[in-house]
DNA sequence: ACGGCCATGTAACTGGTTACATGATTAC
DNA sequence: GTAATCATGTAACCAGTTACATGGCCGT
């Protein structure tokens, strides 16, 4: 029941097959929900039994055929009535932060080697997001699109997605700095 | 038998009862992993069962008794094991972020409410943090700490903690200004 | 007298993860 | 020929949430 609403707003504007919505979930979406891909057909299935999504088949040559499912207005009335409640408090699971937590028990290479894991892993979803937020751009500055842009909530979560990263290599860099002060090779 | 590594981590420099631990959880711990009591108790009977934790029984007077709980040796070998592994890429669920995204088909309003209510809530977080981080420093600055300091584990998530809440209210407040310009009252 | 805190728990339910299965196509 | 991508799904299990229950103490 709350997986469903983050399904309404990445379907909204964009109607898209399970596949596809399970590759906008590891990238774009992943910001502030994430899923795995069996999650995501179970849960289509059902919106789709309760109205809130239609289904059609389309046929692809050379590949499987796909069924591309869209919001309908009984969807879209759901999304309306979603945003008028009072949002959860955000969660975070994150084990890198639980390794480095217990530093002082730690395996100390190996939680070095998961930062970098980290810190490249977060440079790359940076690469992508300001990409994703040039294309919302076009060629208009921020201020330009703040006053004219329409699709002003993605740009919203996609800042939020790329301070998050960038936060996430300046914190890295920090802690292997850390690292390599108190525990040298 | 991903809570256990949070609740190893948390109880490794300081035994706990359960009520104490579920307010760490509410706080400091809040930062890398999210658990309700309930699963916090159950999963501290389970942990005991299996010999990750011990726990004695401390009398209190004009208050009820409480189990409080301690790692033992074998749930010291396991936090270390943990520690040797990949740890798995951050899970992140925010349900303001999801409203935020299908703006265009959202109430305003609530929204906008919503987002006042995030940036006040990520300011007693912030102080929360900036409070725990002080008292880790002690009378000591940045560089002399991690030059000598003993919580160094600590230190790091709570930064990380500080800088997340800083971008949570810098990004509420862009947010706002965006929808005071787009959707004037 | 009432709400909030201390302290612990059970039960029922919902949501999320992992493993497995299938089969064609494209790129190296 | 081997791995990756396209495309969808089932089944079993594990983890997380919500509701309910109890009872004394403390402050206003």
């Amino acid at each position: 029941m709350a997986l469903r609403n983050a399904v309404l707003a990445a379907l909204i504007d964009r109607e898209s097959s399970g596949y596809d919505l399970a590759k906008r979930f590891r990238v774009s979406v992943a910001n502030f929900w994430t899923s795995t891909p069996q999650q995501l057909y179970r849960e289509l299935e059902k919106m789709e039994a309760e109205g809130l999504l239609a289904a059609r088949v389309v046929k692809q040559d050379k590949r499987p055929d796909k069924r591309v499912f869209s919001v309908t207005v009984s969807g879209r009335d759901a999304l309306r009535a979603f945003t008028r409640q009072e949002p959860k408090p955000t969660t975070v699971r994150d084990e890198l932060l639980v390794q480095v937590e217990a530093l002082a028990h730690a395996d100390v290479g190996s939680v070095r080697e998961s930062i970098r894991a980290r810190i490249e892993q977060s440079r790359q979803r940076l690469d992508a997001y300001e990409k994703l937020l040039a294309e919302i751009l076009g060629a208009r500055s921020h201020d330009e699109f703040l006053a004219t842009g329409n699709r002003i909530g993605p740009y919203l979560t996609l800042s939020r997605g790329i301070s998050f990263e960038r936060e996430n290599i300046t914190w890295g860099e920090l802690a292997l700095d850390v690292l390599d002060r108190r525990y040298p090779a």
